[in-house]
DNA sequence: CGGTTACTTGACTAGCTTCAAGCCTTGTGG
DNA sequence: CCACAAGGCTTGAAGCTAGTCAAGTAACCG
């Protein structure tokens, strides 16, 4: 939970329910409110040339989204869209502001957060420079279990998707966890896939 | 500039002056310091598998660097070398933090530059997931130009710095540069690239 | 049970990487 | 002022492999 809900609404958040598939700001346009989830599910993704998607994130619980562009001023890079229906908070940049000044602790429970995300950026990156499928679709999962635990657990994601995270086609996916699997690198059984 | 250096010298900084090539963490330790630019400049970056370099920032004037992974209690993800001469000063995680509570301000800046950050890696990985090197070469070109200013300007990069940035091979960046360059999206002159 | 979504496989191709060799530019020391 | 060293740049040839397209098959859901 980022900011307490009973502040926004003092401050004049409005509360907003959106269905599935909507998008909440595209790529492209200039920020001027900070939102909020309050339940539901958020995806952000930038498009390139062609049409394919990256996944730059997915927001959830009480969680907020698309601060850095609405606080730096810069057009958003990339597109918002529920993928689940939701309720989202919303607030002008300047009343969020505000909140920020006259709640201290807002602004260093911000800065953690974006600390962490900074982080899984870094992260990211490096899954996105590895030379081969493999190092790629390894470095997602070691992303996905903490990095630390050592146990295979169930990879909760479809071949599409771990090909959005990883900049990779599905069938090259598909090829290369097969050859993870014959390799004892992961295990496969019934179509999931355990790392 | 990111805090105040009276104020870090009163709460127990040190400077430190370091010469090009030191090491100032490594990829993998555990964050336990603050680190400020006095005067120098300072890289960051991941290595792969085969030990192929991606930049992941570079660090100039009075700039911090390095706050993240220890505000997230993360292990570095990035190494952090001084690329050139540099004077650095440095202070112990909990007196950053009593810094950051003790003056707001500080706090609010910081968040700045942090929103400024992730702005920036989100359109970095964007050059990332480009799907040839023209796309991702001009994504570079991009955001070095600030990303509006019409006229040609001379990129101050090597082939070998542009490759880093790219995820690319030198032979690849030579290769699409003069193809670019015959196509007219970029000019060359005496191998200084204009774009 | 029918429709939709996810997954799989094969053949082909474009183009990036790799390796090897040589050239150009710049700076340094005699 | 020249010679040489070193680092950056360039080129060519060859191989690999991820991407693409097309055609299925399997799982899921109402």
């Amino acid at each position: 939970m980022q900011i307490d809900h009973n502040i926004l609404i003092a401050y004049g958040g409005v509360s907003k329910r959106v269905s599935k598939g909507s998008f909440i700001f595209m790529e492209g346009d200039t920020p001027r409110f900070f939102f909020q989830l309050v339940e539901g599910e958020v995806k952000m993704f930038s498009t390139n040339i062609e049409g394919k998607e990256f996944i730059q994130g997915v927001f959830t619980g009480g969680n907020s989204f698309g601060e850095p562009p609405l606080l730096a001023s810069k057009c958003y890079p990339s597109t918002a869209q529920a993928s689940a229906d939701s309720v989202i908070v919303k607030i002008s940049k300047d009343k969020f502001i505000n909140i920020l000044q006259d709640y201290p602790s807002t602004a260093l429970s911000l800065l953690q957060t974006f600390a962490r995300r900074l982080y899984n950026k870094a992260t990211s990156t490096k899954i996105l420079i590895g030379r081969t499928p493999e190092e790629k679709i390894l470095g997602f999962f070691n992303k996905v279990r903490s990095a630390d635990c050592n146990e295979k657990i169930l990879m909760p994601y479809t071949r599409q998707e771990i090909a959005d995270y990883t900049n990779l086609r599905v069938e090259t996916v598909i090829r290369a966890l097969l050859k993870m699997h014959e390799e004892g690198k992961v295990f496969i059984k019934d179509h999931k896939v355990y790392c």
